[in-house]
DNA sequence: AATAAAATTTAGACATATCTAAATTTGTTA
DNA sequence: TAACAAATTTAGATATGTCTAAATTTTATT
């Protein structure tokens, strides 16, 4: 059993691990966790003491089998709750991290699977992230930047890759959300922006905005 | 803010200062807490020192209105959260104890909010107690325990006292829960066991059943 | 009231998870 | 490739919450 801490680490190498390759940096974690690379350096030997990482000095960590199914099944939690949050309880997706961050942590196979099925088990979350199942496997369908959709080409959005609460809500004023029909009008050559098709509404945006959304073609 | 292991002191202080009057006394917490006495003390001096507890060495220790506050807002979140497992999650209401142990500690109070909302605001939990509403204001009816109901009075069971698994899911198997209709036919002077009606069917007691069963008149 | 028993507190230790500051290793560049 | 910079680790300290064992206070008993 996990404390929250070694729970948090977990979850934390394997985000890193998916968005870069090879071991994960020491610096890299106590970024993504808020402490010290000599917290993070301690942690990486508990870690491995446990065998849910190999750690080797210097050359940084990555997650066993047994340590990617713990990560998996805390992510699993985390989205479910988030679900839940939006489905049932009002929260606006910009709301549900920080509270899922909390309830991820509650031990009970139970209450995961009971709630998956009350939430008539989904595949992907509020931010468009999918959901492992039970098995811990996620279903991951192909998605691009919006900055790579080829200009009149229809796509949808399904997700975003910032998940800042300032973004978020940047978006919900621009009426960009999960599902909205997103098409690429026209790209500015001189500053790199872009004038877009909204569901129905047509608006411009900053090449730093369409690089945070994911768009199915 | 505090940490878990204060608001399960306070919890526990709550529970005991409700069962008993005067200060509450350093083994009992322990015992309820599961912890030694010293590390009781401990503790007691750290409550103390947030005037959430006020504490006489020797003396025990008694909530102050913060203390007392703090404690029903976790107990609030406590009952809500076994409603909910029981009422949506298909959890049997000897389960939900030990999950809602850990739920009672989110911090959240939009999520506590919401949670009462979709419930419905009900007023009491799967166990038959009663649920503080937002104010921390708990409807409390006038209840009586099955062995002081006047034989041949009818009752309906109300709630328990012993809220243990094993209890609870003997009166599962009894058929007994909270709404069965409860009357007393015959109380046997030789062993103190009682001839019930409970619901469509009759049946025998102990003493020490009836001794943890509420019953409203 | 003296003494024994029970309850409580203190003192000192341990585990976890963190930090700072110094030492070490790796990598980068002149 | 030598020297510097960056990353990483070690050593030692701190805070929390716990424990055991010993000391103290309260309560009960003779």
């Amino acid at each position: 059993m996990q404390t929250l801490s070694t729970e948090d680490y977990l979850k934390a190498i394997y985000h890193v691990s998916q968005s870069s390759s090879g071991a994960v940096a020491t610096t890299s974690i106590a970024k993504q966790i808020g402490a010290k690379p000599s917290s993070v350096t301690d942690m990486f030997k508990k870690l491995s003491d446990q065998n849910l990482v190999k750690y080797q000095k210097y050359q940084g960590v990555s997650l066993t089998n047994e340590g990617v199914k713990t990560a998996l099944r805390i992510i699993r939690k985390h989205r479910l709750w988030e679900s839940f949050l939006v489905s049932h309880l009002n929260f606006n997706w910009d709301e549900v991290h920080q509270v899922a961050e909390q309830l991820e942590h509650i031990q009970s196979e139970k209450l995961t699977n009971e709630l998956e099925r009350f939430l008539d088990y989904p595949t992907h979350d509020p931010h468009g992230d999918p959901i492992p199942n039970r098995a811990l496997f996620m279903k991951t369908y192909n998605k691009i930047l919006l900055t790579e959709l080829p200009v009149n080409k229809e796509g949808v959005c399904v997700g975003v890759k910032d998940n800042s609460s300032n973004f978020l809500r940047y978006l919900d004023r621009r009426q960009i959300g999960i599902g909205t029909p997103l098409q690429v009008l026209h790209r500015e050559d001189f500053d790199d922006s872009l004038h877009i098709q909204a569901g129905k509404s047509t608006l411009m945006i900053t090449i730093k905005t369409a690089e945070n959304i994911y768009v199915k073609p």
